[in-house]
DNA sequence: GTCTATAGGTGGATAGAC
DNA sequence: GTCTATCCACCTATAGAC
């Protein structure tokens, strides 16, 4: 194609805003056609169906997380690569958030089920344990089980971006002071689990 | 009516079912009608429209929430209050995990808007901050700011809560293992922000 | 690979009889 | 208050021409 994107990839893309805009009520094969710019069936042509189609939306909100988390691995220390990975989470979120809504909020095992990348949310999760260990293995985290520390700074990451996304954080302020809120609260938090 | 329900509570009872089974995607008048066994016009004779129902399914949800949450102030002192708090709120969503959905993890906005039930949601973080303050004058928490305190506690629970329901938590176990796992961290928070 | 045409279905909502 | 009949919009998916 001389002019970029192939007509397969503009399916994919506007497939995955209109998802990740209007939700799954809204979603159709339909309007996907229309904001590309073709019939209907030709969507047929690159997918099997309008589940397909979901699905690899899915896998790519997976591979633009996996993204983010990633540059983490850059910093130079144990803790910076801790600290930057709940930072990196919390961006992706507020960045992203119908993505992040697909991915730990809703629907994505139904879609992913059937597209084998089921194991996906899990690797997010190995890679946390990852980084608490090697904290544990520099003493910048207390010895115990890796699993259940990662369980709680998992837990607590999401739990104040999940809660923002939904609306029930306003009290905090704008996204910028809900950063700094979030980086404070996961900075006391690895404090109460230093040696 | 003799035998109990009458129609308009019964035309409620299913759509929270068939919304809380089936999710938003699938859920429309008609099946409603389907299940409480009269035709789809009679619907409109208790409701205004669809968006109308959901909103007073969203509603019940919130009383239904409510009406766990208060058990709490039985218990006899600040702390056993807080702590069961947490528990009543745990067990709440693993007993009604889409009604939990619709509350704190999706569109429960979109529909309460249009009723004038939106400070449903604020209320229950103001009945957690009053757990929170009370403990801070009892000094079992450390005094500081309460909203920042209860912030950090309500996304602990609903961080655990939430990856649970969405399936990532399994590593945990069963229920009955996964609320002890809950009750554990929870005292270790709060362990952590005694005086 | 894309189109038009179409089959076959679901849904929200209304009109008017009873 | 409930029904039947109905309108109209929208959807997924397929068939067959180009």
């Amino acid at each position: 194609m001389a002019d970029g994107e192939s007509t397969k990839a503009r399916i994919l893309g506007e497939a995955r805003d209109l998802y990740v805009d209007s939700g799954f009520a809204r979603f159709s094969l339909r309007e996907v056609a229309r904001r590309v710019g073709v019939s209907a069936p030709a969507v047929y042509r690159h997918f099997d169906s309008k589940e397909a189609l979901l699905g690899e939306v899915c896998a790519a909100g997976f591979r633009h997380f996996g993204s983010y988390l990633l540059r983490a691995l850059a910093e130079p220390t144990p803790r910076a690569r801790l600290v930057r990975s709940g930072e990196l989470y919390q961006r992706f979120a507020l960045e992203n958030p119908r993505d992040y809504r697909v991915i730990f909020m809703g629907d994505a095992e139904f879609f992913l089920e059937k597209n084998a990348l089921k194991g996906n949310p899990d690797a997010t999760f190995q890679f946390l344990i990852d980084r608490v260990r090697e904290c544990m293995q520099a003493r910048v985290l207390k010895k115990r089980d890796e699993t259940e520390v990662a369980t709680i700074i998992w837990a607590h990451v999401h739990g104040l971006v999940s809660l923002r996304l939904s609306g029930h954080l306003q009290q905090v302020g704008d996204d910028a002071a809900f950063a700094r809120f979030h980086a404070h609260s996961v900075d006391r938090l690895l404090a109460g689990l230093a040696p």
